[in-house]
Parts: structure tokens; sequence; C-alpha cells
DNA sequence: AATATCACG
DNA sequence: GACGTACGTGATATTT
């Protein structure tokens, strides 16, 4: 029968129900396997409440409608349309195709369309019943839906359970529903980004609608307008403002592939519902609904016992899994619209060896659900290993998807914002796929999750993880590609082989998703995880593919004025030792002075061999020439061997740049390290060394900036401690070493030594690592009963210092873990320990807050510099703990700078607020050296 | 693979 | 009373 006269038309606005339920909500995950449901529980209680509350009403069609795609006709209209929607939160990514079959389970209408708002069909279905002479109910309350008022046309607030009538919209724009779209248009709207006419709000705008009629008449007489501003603000912006009508009026002519018919009330299905329900885990909700429907409910899986693993109960081992080769596009295309059902897929690279910039991709793995996973061989070749040695090119195996359209059919799905991709070290397969024209995001990291929630636990690797939460050791990639001069590439692993290890490998990253996931919110980590973690991957993918250009030929003159320096001290040595011996060779050398020249003080290590550390040699140099030459030597040998030759090695001959690697996970405290080459150690603090620097140089045209933090740690100490004589010193811009010096010594800044200064400096530093009268007697080489005393000293003129460091170690000893500011979470199993590893827990327990706190307040930086710097001519290129560096345009300096520093001393913020100021170093110049 | 040494914050 | 200590990293060369 034909919709028309006495039937009744229920919209619900999908995307409306999604995001109350999710927001109503705490995040509930699946006891079976972590997949977030919080949203979809909402939803179907939302749905069973609608339902119930309209039994026996006299709805006769209803649908739910949702939106579909992020491109919309209105993108192309104005690109800037709803361009200031946050993101979906990642974990109600997954839940949306969810809902969807949560109405269809409920048997009730869902409908959507590709490249329209959910408000456009809604508006053509409103218009349709309106005109078949029925009635309309819209649930929602989103204001943009007023417009399609009247007529048997009403809204439902379903929260308020309000009815918005003709009289409602008069109340909310002070027009009725045939104006409201162009009230908006005067008024716009921040929330969909929609420009309307500055200064103009819904209550002057529906004056003036009022007065003139209609937005038409009212642009067309403007020039009437009495208030100066006002009339020249429509004169101005009557584009833009006849624009906005466009953006927000509604589509009610939209060609729809189904009849309002086709919308007729249906009963629920219970096998259909209540199977849903019971997949979901819902208890309460299967039991109440079963009872509604008067029939059994089937059984819901009961919470895992406490003692077994879930992961082991609901999936089967992985040994039995099974690993599906991806050889042609049919197969492939069948993972990929599984992938987008799901919404979330579990991606591994496979590649020819460990350095992102330089190894190529050979396959990708890909996993959706547990017990099945598949693996895309692009580029294995055939042979017995590497490229045979008269130059002949391996050729490519049979049963490969080509390279470029296997890609191309991926890349949407990866850079799809709907679906979540998750990786375990993601940076790595970033920057591979990077390299191959794909942007991969959204991305979730188990690595960082495992960082998050168990820094100083266990380390993060997929072997670590995989063995500790799915008792399962993966297949070695060894018996793959064998050791040392033997082994082959990942390109000459046999597919099958290579699909048994690559699949795996996506199985276990899926698998480990599921456990670790849910997680964060119990260890309420989710902002560390959120906020300085996850974002960290692109930031850091893009700085490192980026690089910095360094100068081979500034390197190589060094080396050869350093070997030719060590060749003289070398013969020198041997002179003075009366042998020729290994110098690099610290057993040879302490043989040499303990032993034939007969010094004393030699103490032997682990080895049983004579130890000659630096300060050894040190302290022997006053004595004899010899230990002199050896320091020096061996500071030549350190910065040829480590920094002028290796560097070169580094120089990637595609860019010409170095690239470094930073592990987001290597530092327990949350600070981050560098691998290949390490950068953060490049050497400044000898004159000889800091020259190494110079070969760190800007392109033409561009200079290097170098921002730092000053004296941040001994600042969040400050706070963290509260120590007032320090915070006030920092808020005064003070010299806090002179000052600490002055308040320890009762010595007038004016009357201050260097030596004194020194020996505060020595003892603010050591405060911040847990300071100990034998370590800082060490440091200052002073008596220890001294530097006991100076330690009591601070501690009587600091107290606050004092009772930070025993209420930290109480904390660690209760919680086993310390805290930053930030909540990121440093576990200290350690902590109890006896003997002396107990006074190392306790110094590291000490330290951590106030290190890590530093982390995160320049990882806080990183994540927001981006978009800070998106309108200069400059690059993030470089983090060394506190310093920043940027490879800057030149005539950009003074506008970069200025950008930086704002971004840098404002990171704590909002989230904390410091007691002390944080203030930001800047340097620039042709070459690293210059610039710090 | 372990140890010693030394580069950085 | 003795133990043995500054915190956090990574790379290199030598030795096992």
């Amino acid at each position: 029968m034909a919709f028309g006269k006495g039937h009744h038309l229920h919209l619900i606005d999908g995307s409306a129900f999604i995001f109350r339920a999710y927001h109503a909500l705490p995040p509930l995950t699946r006891k079976s396997d972590g997949l977030p449901v919080g949203a979809v529980s909402g939803f179907c209680n939302m749905l069973q409440r609608y339902v119930e509350g309209n039994a026996g009403g006299d709805v006769t069609h209803v649908a739910v409608i949702f939106d579909k795609g992020s491109h919309t006709f209105r993108n192309d209209l104005y690109d800037q349309y709803k361009a200031n929607r946050e993101a979906m939160p990642e974990d109600l990514r997954p839940q949306i195709p969810l809902t969807r079959t949560a109405t269809e389970a409920f048997n009730i209408a869902c409908k959507e369309m590709e490249g329209f708002e959910a408000d456009d069909i809604i508006a053509t279905l409103a218009c349709q019943a309106r005109e078949a002479g029925g009635r309309c109910t819209i649930i929602s309350s989103d204001k943009d839906l007023m417009q399609l008022v009247g007529g048997g046309v009403e809204m439902l607030d379903a929260m308020k359970n309000k009815t918005i009538d003709v009289d409602g919209v008069f109340e909310k724009f002070g027009v009725g529903p045939d104006r409201v779209v162009d009230v908006q248009a005067l008024a716009g709207d921040s929330v969909d980004n929609v420009p309307g006419a500055p200064g103009i709000g819904i209550k002057t705008a529906a004056l003036l609608i009022n007065e003139y009629g209609s937005l038409e008449e009212l642009l067309d007489r403007a020039g009437e307008i009495k208030q100066p501003k006002r009339r020249q603000t429509l004169i101005e912006h009557r584009a833009q403002i006849e624009l906005s009508k466009r953006l927000v009026q509604l589509d009610c002519d939209m060609e729809l592939d189904f009849t309002i018919e086709d919308l007729e009330v249906r009963d629920p299905e219970p096998e259909t519902l209540l199977g849903f329900l019971a997949e979901m885990e819902f208890r309460t909700l299967t039991k109440r609904i079963s009872g509604a429907l008067g029939v059994e409910a089937p059984a819901v899986p009961e919470p895992a016992a406490t003692t077994a693993s879930p992961e082991a109960e609901e999936h089967p081992p992985l040994s039995a899994s099974e690993h599906v080769t991806i050889r042609d596009a049919e197969t492939l295309q069948s993972w990929i619209d599984a992938i987008h059902a799901r919404g979330v897929v579990a991606v591994d690279t496979e590649t020819t060896g460990l350095n992102e910039m330089r190894a190529d991709l050979v396959g990708v793995s890909l996993c959706v659900d547990p017990g099945r996973a598949a693996y895309l061989p692009l580029a294995h070749k055939d042979g017995g290993g590497a490229d045979d040695l008269f130059g002949g090119e391996a050729k490519l195996a049979e049963g490969q998807l080509d390279f470029e359209t296997a890609l191309g059919m991926l890349k949407p799905v990866l850079e799809d914002p709907a679906v979540l991709k998750i990786g375990q070290n993601m940076k790595y397969d970033a920057k591979i796929l990077a390299r191959n024209g794909i942007t991969v995001a959204p991305i979730d990291d188990t690595m960082l999750l495992s960082y998050a929630l168990h820094a100083g636990l266990h380390g993060h690797g997929m072997d670590a993880l995989s063995e500790r939460y799915l008792d399962h050791t993966p297949i070695p990639i060894k018996t793959l590609l064998g050791t040392g001069k033997s082994a082959i590439t990942f390109d000459f692993v046999p597919i099958e082989e290579a699909t048994k290890y690559a699949a795996e490998d996506a199985e276990i990253t899926l698998r480990l998703w599921q456990r670790l996931k849910p997680r964060l919110h119990l260890a309420q980590v989710t902002r560390v995880y959120e906020w300085m973690e996850r974002p960290m991957v692109p930031v850091l993918a893009e700085m490192e593919m980026r690089g910095i250009k360094v100068d081979r030929d500034t390197l190589s003159r060094m080396s050869n004025a350093f070997a030719q320096k060590m060749a003289g001290l070398e013969a020198e040595i041997h002179e003075l030792a009366g042998e020729s011996f290994n110098v690099g060779s610290p057993a040879q050398l302490g043989e040499i002075l303990f032993e034939k020249m007969g010094f004393e003080g030699g103490k032997t290590g682990k080895s049983g061999k004579y130890s000659t550390p630096a300060d050894v040699l040190e302290d022997l140099a006053t004595e004899h020439d010899l230990p002199r030459r050896v320091l020096d030597w061996r500071q030549l040998s350190k910065l040829k061997s480590t920094y002028t030759d290796a560097l070169q090695d580094h120089i990637n001959p595609e860019t010409g740049r170095v690239h470094t690697s930073y592990s987001i996970a290597g530092a327990n405290t949350g600070r981050l390290a560098s691998t290949d080459p390490n950068l953060q150690n490049i050497p400044v603090r000898s004159e000889e060394g800091r020259r190494i620097r110079e070969a760190f140089v800007a392109e033409p045209g561009h200079v290097l900036v170098s921002l730092d933090y000053s004296q941040i740690e001994l600042r969040i100490l400050a706070h963290i401690a509260g120590i007032d004589a320090l915070k006030t010193a920092f808020r005064d811009g003070l010299d806090i070493h002179a000052m600490t010096a002055s308040e320890m010594f009762d010595v007038p800044l004016d009357e201050m030594t260097p030596e004194v200064r020194r020996q505060a400096k020595a003892i603010n530093f050591g405060v911040i690592y847990g300071i100990s009268g034998f370590g800082l007697a060490r440091n200052l080489r002073i008596p220890r009963a001294e530097a006991q005393a100076f330690i009591d000293t601070y501690f009587e003129r600091f107290p606050g210092i004092r009772a930070y460091m025993d209420d930290t170690v109480a904390f660690a000893k209760e919680h086993k873990y310390v805290q930053t500011l930030f909540g990121r979470k440093i576990h200290t199993p350690e902590i109890g320990a006896k003997g002396p590893q107990a006074g190392f827990a306790k110094r590291a327990a000490i330290n951590a807050p106030i290190q890590g706190t530093a982390a995160d307040i320049i990882r806080r930086a990183m994540v927001r510099m981006p978009a800070a710097i998106a309108d200069l001519p400059a690059r993030m290129l470089l983090q060394v703990h506190d310093e920043l560096i940027f490879e800057v345009e030149e005539d950009a300096v003074d506008r970069v700078i200025p950008a930086v520093r704002q971004v840098m001393e404002g990171a704590a913020a909002p989230v904390v607020h410091l007691d002390v100021p944080l203030t930001v170093d800047a340097g620039q110049g042709r070459s690293w050296a210059e610039a710090h």
C-alpha cells in the first residue's frame, strides 16, 4: 500500500545516536577479544528504548539514516566545509559498521548513500512524506534539520523527549521553518565551519530576515540598512553569505534507490536480533530483549575465569591459523572488502632490509580476524641467494600480482580515514609505504601500546610481546634468511615460506592489539598513548625521511687530519712505553701501565683485566706523559671511528643526507633514542669534537635553527618538589647555579667565584640523578665526607627536595611504578630489591619523573609543531632531548623562531600548569656548530 | 655475545 | 657495618 494519509514515518538520525552513545558510555570492550563495543551497546540500548516507547503507537514506517563517505557535494562548494571537525576517536571507528549491523538486527531499515549526508536523505524522505499527506517525525536534535518542520513534519529530541514543531523552531531561530536557512546563512555555524556573515548571530539574523522577508530581499536592499557596520558586512560578504545558504540548504530532491514503502515497520526476528546481541556479548540487553520478545535468551559466553587467557579460549591457537597467499586481483579485492567491512586491519610489510630509507618493499601481510591471515607477495625473486656474482639480474618469481597494480588497489584502504591500520612498530611500515606513495593513516601501534602500558617492565618487540601475551614464539626470521655471510634478503625467500612467516606476524599484531588496547583505560594511560605516543609516528617518520644534510668533504678532511695526529701520538706512546702495543686495547694498556710501568691503583673489572677509563688516566697524567697521550689518542680515535668515518657511510646516496631513526619506545623514561646513526650524541663538549658539527649544514638559501629548553629538568624539579627559592629564581631569570651556591655557602651573588658555582651546579645535577655522597665526591674530585657535607647543607636549605626523593621512593615501593606530570608511568620492578640494585632502583625512580616529564613536554611540542609551522618554509629535522633543530629558508628565520618558541614554551599547557616558566634559547647558522 | 670506553642530554 | 652507586641512551673496537 502506498504511503499517504494516516501513515506516520519515523526517521532516526543514526550518526547522532552513535555519537551520543559513544560519549555517554565508558569505553566498554568485548570481553572475549577486546573489541571496543561501548558505542554499539549504547546504540542498541537507544534503539530498544525507542522500540519499546513506540509499541502500540501510530508509527507505520521507520528508518535509521546514516552518513556515508566523507566527501559530499558541499565539499565541492566549499573545501572548508566541516574542515574543523575533530577526527573520529580511534576506538569508535571499528564500531561504525557494527551499528549498521545492529540496525538490521532490529529489523529496522538502514539507509545511506555515498556522497550524501544523512540530513539530505532525511530531507528528501520528509518532503516525500509531506507531499503524500502523511506524517513524519525526525528523531534528532540537530538544528540543521529544523528547516524541514511543518506540514506534518516534526522533530523529536529523544534525549529530552521534547517535540519540536513550528513553535519550537520559532523559539530557536526567531523565524519560521521556511526562513531557517536564511538565518543560518547569515549566522553561520562554527561546528560545520559554515562562514556566514561576520559579526552576525542568530538574533540579528532573525531580526533582519523578519524585517526584509527573505535573505534575497535583504541582500538586494542591503544598502538601506541604517547601521553602517552591518550594512557594510552584508554588502562585502554577499558571496560568502550566499555560499553559506547553499551549504545549509538541505536537498529535498535526492534520487533515492528505495521508496518510503520500503520502510514499513517490521517486527524483529528474535533469532537474528538475539544472535547479534549475544555475539556482541551484551548480557543485560540480551536478557531484557528476550524477555520483551517472549523467547528464551541465547547463551552468552561468561567472562573467562581470571586465571585463564581469553585469547586461548576464544581463538584457536596461532599454529592452526590459515595462511593465504594473495596471487590474483580477485583474492586481493575480497580481502580489501573484508577490511572495509571490519574497519580494522593489522598490516605488516616485508622488505629487503632493516633501514627504512634503503630497504625495498617485498610484500605486505594483512589480518582482519584471528584465525586467518594473508600475505601479498610483490617483489619475490627466483634463485637461492643474492644476485649472482656476474651481474645477472634475478628474475621475478611467478605467481605475484603486478607491483603497481596491487599497491594501487591497497592504497585507498590504507589511506581510508575510516579504516584503522594496526602495526607493530608502525613507523617502519609507514616509511616503507610512504616511499611507495602511500600515506598510511590512521594507525595504531602495538609496540607503543605496550610501551604506554608497561615501560620498565619488559621489552616491546614483537617476539617478547607474543610470548608474553599469546604464549606463542613467532617464527624466527633467521630460519628464513640464515645468518652471517650466507644470509639472504627477504625477496629471495620462497613465497610459500614467506607467507607463513609474514601472515603470522600480521595475525600476532592483530591479536596483540585486541589484548592491549582495552588495557589503556584500565591503566589510565589512554592520554599518554593518544597524545604522546601515537601522534609521534607521523611526525618522526617525516623528520627521518627528510634527514639532515651532511658534508662529506668536511668529514673526510677531518678524518685525514685525525689519522695523522693519531699516528704521531701512537709513535710517542710506543716510545714512552718502550714497546709496541695496541693502544686501543684497554687490556694491553693496563698491563703496560700497572705492571710494566708500575703505576698504583690498577683496578680490575669483571673480566679480571685492568680498567683504564678516562678519569683513571687523568689522575695518572700528573705523573707521566704517557696517559695524557693515550687520552688524546682515544679522543681522536672516538671522533674518527664513530663520527668522521662512520657518518660518511650514513649519507644516503639518493638524498645526500643522513637519515637517523628514532626509537619511540626505546628509553623507559619517555625519551627518544636515535639510531643508525645516533644523531643525539654528536660531540659538542670538547672544542675538537664540536667541529664535527660543522659538517651538518643547511641547503643553499637555508640555515639551521636550533632551539633548546633552558634548564628544563631543574625547572621541573622546582615545580614537582615545590621549592619556592628555585621557582622564584627561575621566574626572575636568575643564574640558577649561582643562586644555589649563594644559598648554600652564604656567598653574595656579586662575590660568586666560578669554582663555587661549579660545585653548586654539580649538586643541582646530582639531585636530578638521585644524589649520593659517593657520586658527588667522584664528580667533584673531593673527599667523600666533604661531598656528604654539601648534600646535607643542600637538604637543610631545600628540605622539599629531600621530601620529593623520599615520597617518590615510597610511591614506587607501593605502586611499583612512578609517574610523570602527564601521567606517563615508568615501572620500577626492582625497587624492592635488596643489595646494590636497591640503590640503582631508587635513583632511577627519583630521576624518572623529572627526565620523563621533560620528555613528555618536548613530545607535546613536536606533535604540535607541524601545524604551527605549516605555512612557514621550515622543516623540523632533529630532536636531541631538550633541543629541536630546523632547516629554514634564510629570510623566514625571524618568523620561524617565535612560532617554534611559542609552541615549545607552551607545550605543557593546558594539561599541566607549571609554577615556573619554560624558556627556550635559539641560535642559527649555516651549520649546526653555528646554530647551537 | 660480552665488555670497556666514551659521545650526548 | 659493608656493600658500591650519580640518571638516561647508542656506537665502536677489542676480546671471548
